[in-house]
DNA sequence: TACTTATTGAAATAAACTTGCAATTAAGTG
DNA sequence: CACTTAATTGCAAGTTTATTTCAATAAGTA
C-alpha cells in the first residue's frame, strides 16, 4: 500500500515522570441499529424535524461500520438512494443531535462515526500513516487533566480529540 | 464573537481511576528566528534544494506567531511577496524537514506552526469552539501510553495529536 | 385527503489545496 | 564574474470537499 500524504515526524520529548494511567476495558463495537433509530425518532419528535429515508439509511449504515467514514463513502455505499448534499446535511443534523461524531485524521476530509451507547462516542483511533488503516483505541488519560485545563484557562465544557498515528505492521515491511 | 461551526457535544464517560499524570513546566514561546534559518540552511544543504526568499520569509513569520496559522494567513501577511501556491509548497517542504508542524482544529483548514527547539513541537492546544481563540497547552499524558498502544497493535513510530475544545470565558457571556 | 412546511435534488458557488508548464533564479563550475 | 543547470516560482487551470439557493418533493398533521 502506498502513502498518500507525508506526515510530520512528530517527536515526543520533555515528557517525564507520569504514572498509572488507566486502560479501559475493551469495548466491543456491537451497535444496536434499532436502538439508534429509536433514538433518532425520539430526538426528532416535536422539533419540527422529520424522519426521512436518507437519515435512517445513513444512521443504519454508520451502525454497520467499525470506523469513521467520509460523506463520500456513505454516498457511494448508498449508491443513488440520495444525493451527496443530503448526506452532508444529514450528517450535520445527526451530529447536532449527538448521534454522530466528527473526526479529522489529518487528510483534509471529515469522517463520521456513530456515537455508540456503550462508550458515548468517547474513544480514540490509531491510524497507519501509510495505508490509513484504523484501529479503535479504548485507552484514555485521566479526565481530571481536562478539568484542570478548563479551570486554568477559564474555559467551560472542555472536551478533547486524541488520535494516534504510526506505521502498521504490514506497512513496516515495505 | 459568532460561532462558525457547530461542534459535536462530546462527552466523557467510562473513564476511571487514572492518577498522577504529569504537568510540564510551562515552556515560554521564545523562538530564535536566526536559529531556525540556520536550521533551514543546514537541512537544505547537499540535498539539491535551495534557500529561497519565500522559505526564509515563511519561517521568519512563523517564528513570530504564537499559534498555528493557515496558509492563507501567511500569504496575506506576506502580502504580495510570493504566491499562495508557493506558501503551500514551502510549508509542505518545511514540514518534511521537521521545521514546521501541521494541525487540524476541525474547521477544514490546516494550520501550521513552527517546531520550537524547546518543546520539539510537542504541545497541544485549547481552542474556543465559539471564537476560535487558541491557547497553548503544555500538559501531556504519560508517554508510556503511546508505547503500550504501539506494542499492543504492532505499530511503529507512534505519535499522537491531542487538542482540547471548549468555550472561553469571554464567549461564555454571550 | 388535503395542507403546511421541512427536506431533497440539482446546479451553482465557495474554499482549500494541487498540478502543469513556461519563466525565473539559486547555486555550483569554469 | 559569467555560464550553466536544475530547483523553484507564478500563473492558470483543475481537484476535492463542503455549502448555498431555490424549485420540487414528501413527512407529519388536521
Amino acid at each position: 500500500m502506498i502513502p498518500k500524504k507525508t506526515f510530520p515526524a512528530a517527536r515526543l520529548k520533555n515528557v517525564q515522570h507520569i504514572n498509572n494511567q488507566t486502560i479501559f476495558d475493551k469495548v466491543a463495537h456491537s451497535h444496536s441499529h434499532e436502538h439508534d433509530l429509536i433514538d433518532l425518532r425520539a430526538k426528532l419528535r416535536g422539533k419540527d424535524r422529520r424522519i426521512t429515508k436518507p437519515r435512517e439509511e445513513i444512521l443504519e449504515l454508520l451502525g454497520k461500520e467499525d470506523h469513521p467514514v467520509t460523506a463520500k463513502f456513505i454516498h457511494e455505499k448508498l449508491s443513488g438512494t440520495c444525493d451527496l448534499v443530503t448526506v452532508y446535511r444529514s450528517l450535520k443534523l445527526l451530529e447536532s443531535m449527538s448521534l454522530v461524531k466528527r473526526f479529522n485524521f489529518g487528510d483534509n476530509t471529515t469522517r463520521f462515526e456513530l456515537i455508540s451507547s456503550t462508550d458515548h462516542g468517547h474513544h480514540h483511533h490509531l491510524i497507519c500513516k501509510a495505508c490509513r488503516t484504523v484501529v479503535e483505541i479504548d485507552e484514555c488519560f485521566d479526565p481530571s487533566m481536562e478539568s484542570k485545563i478548563a479551570k486554568k484557562h477559564g474555559f467551560h465544557n472542555v472536551t478533547h480529540e486524541l488520535e494516534f498515528f504510526g506505521i502498521c505492521s504490514s506497512c513496516q515491511a515495505t
